[in-house]
DNA sequence: ATACAGGCTCGCC
DNA sequence: GGCGAGCCTGTA
């Protein structure tokens, strides 16, 4: 296979792409192959490089954020015991820049779900829906497009294994194709604006869209609140504290982690899934989030 | 086996 | 405006 060369400073490839962030890429031989949109690639790392499939090279930079500038992030971030360890832990992680409908979509039925489930959701949805691209001679399938999903049934949904996400990924689709929901003109609303409309759309509350805000419009200060990160920000930031609320977590996040929100969340929700153990034994439930201690 | 997942929504208080 | 339950499906 020919490939070509691009510098990538700061950058762990298979540390990125195994981050919860994105849901399609497979590993094949020393690398991966996957579709930025609808272009197939294949790429592997050597070193501070990257070796990539030639057509579609000029996609790399920008789609794995190259230019952000990781160091500083880094630096930036709070220092404390968990975000060091996190740190040192997820060191060349980036935040990447994905297509804004193909990141909502796949975080709709993202909910309650894992990341081994969500990408068979995925595979499922293109392979039945999506649009197929050659890459040499084996066929990929590029997640499909609002309009093709907005005439799918939701039994057709469902026989990709969507359950209750069926409906509302069929709604939202139907909402982006029709124009009702302008993905792409909603880049100039400020961060509140922006959170608003997506969590206006069906299957989308304050987590999904926070992930799509950090993973799809660059909102590097956007911090996605899950089971895990609730676990962590816990027993890391506040183990006296008998309870909170959901509202006072995400304030304290905002100014504790301010601009590098973002990539800190990552760093951390990373670090906590590949280090426990397990999951946890007493899983983490709702009432975790509740009521009344003083956060600050 | 059967509980429970990287959540949203609705009905109830 | 907080709380609980239900929702589909695959996996441990």
């Amino acid at each position: 296979m020919n490939l070509v060369e691009v510098t990538a400073q700061d950058f762990d490839l298979s540390l990125t792409l195994d981050s919860g962030q994105v849901f399609h890429w497979e590993k094949q031989g020393a690398g991966f192959v996957g579709l930025i949109g609808e272009a197939a690639i294949y790429l592997e790392q050597s070193g501070d490089k990257l070796l990539v499939t030639p057509d579609t090279v000029a996609l790399v930079p920008r789609y794995f954020a190259l230019d952000h500038p990781l160091r500083e992030i880094c630096a930036a971030f709070p220092n404390d015991p968990a975000m060091n360890a996190a740190r040192l832990y997820c060191d060349g992680l980036r935040i990447i820049r994905q297509p804004r409908w193909e990141c909502l979509a796949s975080f709709i039925t993202s909910s309650m779900k894992q990341v081994a489930h969500i990408r068979k959701m995925s595979r499922a949805l293109r392979e039945r829906f999506g649009k197929p691209v050659m890459l040499y001679e084996s066929h990929l399938y590029a997640f499909p497009s609002a309009a093709r999903l907005a005439r799918a049934t939701e039994k057709e949904l469902r026989e990709c294994a969507l359950g209750y996400r069926a409906k509302n990924l069929l709604a939202t689709a139907q909402r982006v194709a029709s124009g009702r929901a302008d993905l792409e003109a909603w880049c100039v609303l400020g961060d509140e604006e922006l959170r608003a409309r997506l969590c206006e759309l069906p299957g989308v509350g304050a987590k999904v869209a926070n992930c799509v805000m950090l993973f799809a419009y660059e909102r590097l200060r956007a911090f996605p609140i899950d089971v895990w990160i609730a676990r962590v920000l816990r027993e890391k930031y506040f183990p006296r504290a008998r309870k909170f609320t959901a509202q006072r977590l995400r304030v304290f996040c905002d100014e504790y982690f301010g601009a590098q929100g973002g990539y800190a969340q990552q760093y951390l929700f990373h670090h906590a899934r590949k280090t426990a153990a397990r999951p946890s034994r007493r899983p983490l439930k709702d009432r975790d989030f509740a009521s009344t201690v003083d956060v600050r």
